[in-house]
DNA sequence: TCCACGACTTAGAAAGAGCCCT
DNA sequence: AGGGCTCTTTCTAAGTCGTGGA
């Protein structure tokens, strides 16, 4: 495996290619910038030696797990890498067609589908239980993408989907499923191990002298099409990528990803301005798609890391933005009052940018640019509060955004002054015919004249982790035991959900799950009782007979409380916590938003188990942090 | 000049793994 | 050992934003 790379390691201090002077001053100055702010570690001269890989052997697994990309010197602007291997994508395996005996009916009679068509109508067959395939739109277009694939005389007999019944179908599958389930131990175990061996064999490539792993690569098997909200092209016909549709992306010393036999690749590159190892074209929006490295990878990580130190540069500078903007709101230039009350909500509600969409393609959802005078309603007066803003609007993958805001007077007249004389669909910000632009690019020019590489998505990830140091600074009782700890940190948590608008679904078993914790807690409560009348008459015994013996009962009794007391303690923590998180996705902000060195400074400080903040995934993803804060850390 | 396109981050749902209780 | 529940991982859609080419 990965015998070029083997080769690349033998000559490891590879010199960059001409690099524009003007980028490696760049690059220098913001690393400079970067040492400082974030105190990391030396970083190595360049020279120094990349762990050398013994060609006769594996490379050794801890090293390239210790492999501490963060000590190292960055790329110049633009490069990616200099040398990548991988072994192309893994692609869904083909069609099996239906045993004999599971039927489709078409007005109630049996009838034989062609392959083709065969395999299209599993797809459906698969979603039944789904509340999708009762969609008009979903119905429509399966329907229609359906009849594209198949024979003449298929369309011609089937004309109307409601004739259709794939209930036999769709039984098949489910009994395979239930299969599946019930499979032995040791069928299980030869499925596990053939994706291990498919994970070894194309889950890695080498980056750079380094085997990192990657994300996604397997390619999106075809199926039909499940957009989020009112998508539509819900229940398009997602069609399955061949060879022939995959660009692959490697360098040029690399050994080729040699396509299946038969086959073609539609294009190799040799691109190391780009990031990606394969791309291929998908068919419902037209737009492209990639296999990329995961998160734990440099490439990855240091993106990630630079995304903190902008947003820690926008706290120096956030003070002098809001008197700006506060200031553009008495502008007599309409587009810059605009732009100001824009960027205010970026920044008050962590909105997000909202750029412009085509018509008709996607579902109807807006950012804080886009919003249209619908999305807002204006109360002089509400609950007693002046100046209230109620927002209602669909935003990204059409999660609800509701919220009653009071703003300040100025921002409030300004919105009067937006919406008057405007259709409720018309545009909030709208452009005035002074530019062609959309705000979210009027926006983002301006921001990065105000700093340089900021843009309106800096203030979410710049809000996000200040309310998060904040919060753990407001809720951490130093008394508290570990799990009421962590507590405050899932509630300090939790307020950058809510402010970033983080939801899901409350789990289908929810109600169950916590009738189940009350009871366990109930019980819990009813042996606490026990145990402590069994302290207690443990207690009287003792000071009856004052011996040893008795004395060692009291101590284990007491111990036994405590332990219970704990245990209960517990349980209870839990049952808030899980109370409080009912329609919140906490994943999502701690994922993306959330610095992770607040968090791991925090856990420093209070001697906190990291593993209790992040599992093994983050942890991978985080080993920059969890590496280099120290409990000082400031954001 | 501008806008469609390309690259990359962010997102919730669904599937899968594993754990705990009976 | 099996069933249900929870946590983790996978999946891929849906955003943001910069830029290259008409």
């Amino acid at each position: 495996m990965f015998a070029s790379a083997v080769k690349l390691v033998e000559s490891a201090d590879y010199k960059p290619k001409k690099i524009k002077t003007e980028d490696i001053k760049k690059a220098k100055k913001r690393k400079q910038e970067e040492e400082e702010d974030s105190k990391a570690k030396k970083v190595k001269s360049k020279d120094k030696k990349v762990p050398e890989v013994d060609k006769k052997k594996k490379p050794k697994k801890e090293e390239e797990q210790k492999w501490k990309w963060w000590e190292e010197e960055r790329y110049p602007e633009g490069i990616k890498w200099k040398f990548l291997e991988h072994k192309g994508p893994v692609f869904a395996p083909p069609y099996e067609p239906l045993p004999e005996n599971v039927k489709f009916y078409y007005d109630g009679k049996v009838m034989k589908l062609s392959t083709k068509a065969e395999e299209v109508a599993t797809f459906f067959a698969k979603m039944l239980d789904h509340e999708y395939t009762t969609k008009e739109i979903f119905r429509k277009n399966f329907f229609k993408d359906w009849r594209k694939e198949m024979t003449s005389e298929e369309k011609s007999t089937i004309t109307s989907l409601s004739k259709c019944d794939f209930t036999h179908m769709s039984q098949y599958f489910k009994a395979q499923s239930e299969a599946r389930k019930q499979m032995s131990k040791e069928e299980k175990q030869k499925i596990k191990e053939e994706n291990e061996r498919l994970l070894k064999e194309y889950g890695y490539c080498v980056m750079d002298n380094h085997k990192e792993r990657i994300a996604n690569f397997k390619i999106e098997p075809p199926g039909l099409f499940r957009g989020r909200g009112n998508h539509p092209k819900m229940g398009m016909l997602k069609r399955r990528i061949m060879p022939e549709d995959i660009i692959i992306n490697c360098s040029k010393d690399s050994k080729i990803p040699a396509p299946p036999p038969g086959h073609k690749w539609k294009e190799v590159r040799h691109d190391n301005k780009v990031t990606w190892l394969v791309s291929w074209t998908e068919n419902i929006q037209g737009s492209i798609k990639y296999i990329m490295l995961n998160p734990s990878s440099r490439i990855k990580g240091e993106k990630d890391w630079q995304k903190y130190e902008t947003a820690r540069r926008l706290k120096k500078c956030v003070d002098k933005i809001r008197n700006q903007y506060r200031e553009d709101w008495k502008s007599k230039e309409m587009k810059v009052r605009q732009r100001a009350v824009a960027l205010y909500f970026i920044d008050k509600l962590a909105l997000r940018a909202g750029n412009e969409k085509e018509e008709g393609e996607t579902a109807d959802t807006v950012g804080c640019c886009s919003l249209r005078v619908e999305h807002i309603k204006l109360h002089p007066e509400l609950d007693g509060q002046e100046y209230v803003v109620e927002f209602d609007f669909l935003g990204k993958d059409s999660i609800r955004y509701y919220n009653k805001v009071p703003v300040e007077k100025r921002v409030f007249k300004n919105l009067q002054l937006f919406m008057e004389n405007k259709q409720p669909e018309d545009d909030l910000f709208d452009r005035l015919n002074v530019s062609t632009q959309f705000m979210t690019s009027i926006l983002n020019k301006h921001l990065q004249d105000l700093m340089e590489g900021l843009t309106a998505k800096v203030f979410r990830t710049y809000n996000a982790s200040i309310t998060l140091q904040q919060q753990l600074k407001e809720l951490t009782n130093p008394d508290d035991n570990i799990p009421a700890k962590i507590l405050s940190y899932n509630r300090a948590n939790r307020a950058v959900a809510i402010l970033c608008n983080h939801q899901r679904a409350p789990p289908k078993t929810f109600e169950k799950s916590m009738m189940n914790l009350q009871s366990k807690i109930d019980a819990k409560k009813e042996q606490l009782a026990d145990a402590r009348r069994e302290l207690k008459s443990a207690k009287a015994d003792a000071k009856v007979r004052r011996d040893e013996k008795s004395k060692k009962t009291v101590e284990s009794k007491k111990k036994a409380v405590q332990r219970i007391e704990e245990q209960l303690m517990k349980l209870e923590v839990q049952a808030t916590d899980r109370e409080e998180n009912k329609q919140i996705a906490l994943g999502t902000s701690k994922l993306n938003y959330l610095d992770p060195r607040i968090s791991v400074a925090w856990c420093k400080k209070w001697g906190i188990p990291i593993e209790k903040i992040y599992n093994k995934t983050q942890r991978e993803k985080f080993a920059w942090a969890i590496d280099m804060a120290e409990e000082d850390y400031e954001f």
